[in-house]
RNA sequence: GGAGGAUUAGCUCAGUGGGAGAGCACUUGCUUGACGUGCAAGGGGUCGGUGGUUCGAAUCCGCCAUUCUCCA
């Protein structure tokens, strides 16, 4: 045997993932089976992967593995995203490390730039998914801008349209100075910063009076084209018709009503900025004011600004007020704590800004993915999150002025706009591309082949789950199913999987700024990617998040190379087997075999119910104590004195139960850690397939045995006491003691049966067991239920504090059988509890009885007289 | 302002109606022929507080406290 007593991973791992994909695993396409799909969510074309990825795309894994070793025809198809706003950054970065900034390149230029960033990055992705192990088909792989994926943004885009469910208007968007686009509204982040209320005095066309106006962004004032009260207000009516200067300018604008403005807040007279803020520029419309610009596209001032033109925004707020209060005009300036909006993508300041965009009518799509979406969140508790949402919903800004994505299917000559593939002569296309999202929440379909009818779409759609993070629900999984439903009329997954965010060991969440990211790739290299698997996916409930911590990715790396060793001892034992003679013999079972046999099938069931409920978690621990508390501290120690025996039937029978029960534990880990479980798999004398991950998963096999498990039980409870009595009293386990066991005939009988294995495990002197044992008075005394376990220790007894024990052990007991005869003798617990329940109460006041008449029996032996 | 999560052993976390669990840390002992990254035996918790529902509550409901997140 060549194993090395260290698990090493580099050696496990080695060519594995090739070996598997050279072979065809990871393909689907076997029209026999069942099929059952997942879709990755695609990562973006920018970076590397990290931790977040390596979960999220596990999690998938281990749905999809095990379900091929179901037997479905598993789909986990593979892709990337293109990533408009953050892809195009980084290329505009490695342009200007060459010294090129993109309007010089022009468009085209750019866009070659960008396929061949596209390429690089694809490969390095790819080269993480083979690092990380997942068993994606390859075959189906897709990218967002692929020529397909654009058929189908075009049919959408197209469709939509049509229904007038799209639709291009000036509207107030969030534009980010830096990344120059507009975005989404939820691709603005609401931070609460410092900033200030600053009063500023509009002097009235008279120049004697004023009115006091406060604003958070002064700035924007030479856009106001109105001031503004409210038509109830009475105090204030006298200004209806006057005009008012913009401060420090001869701008004069009119003052006019409308109920907008709140009564209660400040002086009940506001001011009116249409181009720079939403609520404005409905004011604006309602009043026909003019709406004019005062910033330019990248956050400096325009003309309007006079003297500040071209200052950036916040030099010349700055600026501005300084100057107003040299003029006095500042009237007082307030900090405050307010939320301001941020672009999620550059970080900076989002500009509110009037805008000519794209948009999607969210009200109908929303309505029918509130009526008809059957998605099931996991947890569901999502599903609240999904539908408040959705119901609160507000139009989707979809154009972004970049170069890098879906180029929107409009077409215009002078006021002729043309929406479609096939644009007459003399339109030129609209500029601006979709939001990236707006593919993505395609994906489940477009991949599939969607707008075409493909086998693909028709066989693989709609997928079955959906596994992705809480924080893009809104993003993601919200617009693929309005989509789905949209355009497939059907939700685009059965179940949505939603897990929480990884974050580093204090809880923050992992950063470049912060330095505090854990490279996946580093976990690897040191403790092989099946311990970062584990460690990842069975360290957190559904939706919770994830605090990384060294120690749990150590003790998922001791796990596995426990199972290593276990693999060791089996391996070395059954060298010379086949799989003919490694098949189990029922009628030959011994005892421990048919408790580990049992206990295997209990697991068994419950690991099936924790992995069909996606508690990755729960069911590794399931795996975890079965493998590591009975699997290997009992059965194979156990089994160990039957190999080292003479008895050949045993032997054989032995090793066929120790092999078979690692081989359905290997395959159930297999989806947690499927190089390990590969590895020692095709060492295994009984494999049944040529991998380990197109094998056939387990289904309950043996004939379940609760006798069984009920009689090992009474010997792990003895050798358990014996071990303790050795530890309390130090002796060493080579030094044989004498122990005695008083039990009824039956049980006796049983003890008997096992004799080897008691001798092994208590290593007596002296050694009796009988219905009416002598006892040596001098004895550590232990009434059980079923026995009276007795170890003389000489003159280590302590004859009083024994009897205190044993006095204190009647009380307990008391108590006990008090507590069971108490639920027992309440109707209402009788007839509402579960027959089961009841039935174990009796079966526990039976025991107790029982115990402590043995308890009483030893008493009097001491010469305590109760 | 609205919604949701979290609060359980020293630390990090599981546990959703029927006698408190894991990993790590801690204590004691052990060259037992798979494994000292191991084996064996232990110590350690009024399950945040409070009221309610129930035969029975860490678990369900109300309120309070602390904390985090999302939305406005």
């Amino acid at each position: 045997m060549d194993l090395p007593k260290k698990y090493d991973h580099k050696r496990v791992e080695e060519n594995r993932y090739q070996t598997w994909r050279n072979k065809g695993y990871f393909k689907s396409g076997d029209k026999t089976k069942e099929p059952y799909t997942i879709v990755i969510p695609p990562p973006n074309v920018t970076g590397k992967l990290h931790l977040g990825h390596a979960w999220d795309n596990t999690l998938q894994d281990i749905i999809i593995r095990r379900k091929r070793m179901q037997g479905y025809d598993a789909l986990y198809l593979p892709g990337m995203d293109h990533a408009g706003i953050a892809t195009q950054a980084k290329i505009d970065e490695r342009l200007k490390s060459r010294g090129i900034n993109r309007y010089e390149l022009g468009r085209e230029k750019f866009l070659e730039e960008a396929w061949q960033w596209k390429e690089e990055y694809a490969e390095h992705i790819r080269e993480q998914w083979e690092a990380l192990g997942i068993s994606v088909d390859y075959d189906k792989e897709r990218f967002t801008l692929d020529e397909g994926l654009n058929d189908a943004v075009n049919e959408v885009f197209v469709r939509l349209y049509k229904k007038g469910l799209i639709y291009r208007k000036e509207r107030i968007i969030n534009w980010d100075v830096q990344a120059k686009t507009a975005l989404s509204n939820i691709e603005v982040e609401h931070k609460e910063i410092e900033g200030a209320f600053y009063h500023f005095k509009y002097l009235l066309e008279n120049k004697n009076d004023h009115v006091v106006i406060a604003t958070t962004r002064p700035e924007t004032m030479f856009g106001d084209t109105a001031l503004m009260i409210h038509p109830d207000d009475e105090k204030n009516q006298y200004l209806v018709g006057q005009k008012a200067y913009i401060p420090g300018t001869d701008v004069l604008i009119p003052i006019i009503e409308d109920e907008y403005v709140d009564r209660e807040f400040g002086t009940g007279i506001v001011k009116v900025t249409p181009a720079h803020d939403p609520n404005d520029f409905l004011v604006g419309e309602r009043h026909n004011l003019p709406m004019p610009l005062c910033m330019e596209e990248d956050g400096t001032m325009n003309g309007m600004a006079f003297q500040y033109e071209g200052m950036n925004r916040f030099d010349c707020r700055k600026k501005l007020v300084q100057d107003l209060k040299e003029q006095d005009l500042v009237v007082k300036v307030e900090t405050l704590q307010h939320s301001v909006g941020h672009s999620e993508r550059t970080g900076v300041v989002v500009e509110p800004r009037l805008s000519m965009q794209w948009f999607v009518d969210m009200k109908p799509l929303a309505d029918k993915a509130l009526n008809d979406s059957t998605a099931q969140f996991v947890p569901a508790r999502f599903e609240k999150i999904f539908k408040r949402w959705m119901e609160n919903i507000q139009d989707w800004c979809i154009s972004r002025q970049l170069w890098w994505g879906h180029r929107i299917p409009a077409y215009y000559k002078g006021d002729d706009i043309y929406v479609g593939t096939n644009p007459p002569e003399g339109y030129t296309q609209d500029e601006d591309v979709l939001d990236t999202w707006f593919s993505s929440a395609l994906w489940p379909f477009s991949t599939l082949g969607w707008p075409e009818q493909t086998e693909d779409f028709e066989r693989y759609y709609p997928t079955q789950t959906m596994v992705t993070g809480y924080d893009i629900i809104f993003f993601w999984v919200a617009r693929m199913i309005f989509q789905g439903l949209e355009f497939t009329d059907k939700t685009p997954f059965e179940h949505v999987l939603i897990h929480g965010l990884i974050r580093d060991s204090e809880g923050r969440k992992m950063s470049k700024s912060l330095g505090n990211g854990v490279d996946p790739m580093d976990v690897k290299a040191k403790y092989g990617m099946d311990t970062l698997r584990y460690y990842l996916t069975t360290n957190s409930a559904p939706g919770q998040d994830l605090r990384f911590e060294f120690e749990k990715v150590e003790s998922s790396w001791n796990y596995i190379n426990k199972l290593w060793n276990i693999s060791r001892f089996i391996l070395m034992n059954v060298e010379d087997e086949t799989a003919e003679s490694l098949i189990i013999d029922e009628s030959k079972l011994a005892l421990k075999d048919q408790w580990i046999l049992s206990r295997y099938e209990e697991t068994l069931e419950m690991v099936d119910a924790n992995f069909e409920r996606f508690e990755f978690g729960e069911a590794a621990k399931n795996l975890y104590t079965f493998t590591w508390d009975e699997f290997a501290s009992w059965y194979i120690e156990v089994t160990k004195l039957t190999l080292h025996g003479d008895d050949e039937e045993a032997i054989q029978t032995s090793k066929a139960v120790v092999t078979t029960v690692f081989r359905s534990i290997l395959k159930l880990l297999h989806p947690f850690m499927p190089f390990v479980t590969e590895a020692i798999y095709e060492k295994l004398p009984n494999k049944d397939a040529e991998s380990i991950m197109i094998s056939a998963w387990p289904t309950k096999q043996f004939t379940f045995n609760h006798q069984a498990i009920h009689e090992f039980k009474l010997f792990q409870s003895i050798i358990q006491r014996v071990r303790n009595v050795r530890n309390e009293y130090q002796v060493i386990p080579s030094k044989a003691i004498d122990v005695y066991i008083r039990a009824d005939q039956k049980t006796t009988t049983l003890l008997e049966s096992q004799d080897t294995m008691m001798r092994k495990f208590i290593n007596p002197a002296h050694y009796e067991i009988g219905e009416d044992v002598a006892i040596e008075a001098d004895a550590l005394s232990f009434a059980e239920a079923r026995y009276t376990l007795y170890i003389p220790m000489g003159s280590l007894v302590d004859i009083e504090a024994e009897k205190a024990k044993q006095r204190e052990e009647l009380t307990r007991l008391e108590n006990e059988i008090k507590r069971a005869e108490g639920m027992l003798k309440n109707p209402k617990f009788v007839q509402k509890a579960p027959e089961h329940k009841v039935q174990e109460e009796r079966d526990k006041l039976a025991s107790y009885k029982q115990q402590y008449a043995n308890v009483k029996t030893r008493l009097k032996e001491l010469g305590d007289a109760i």
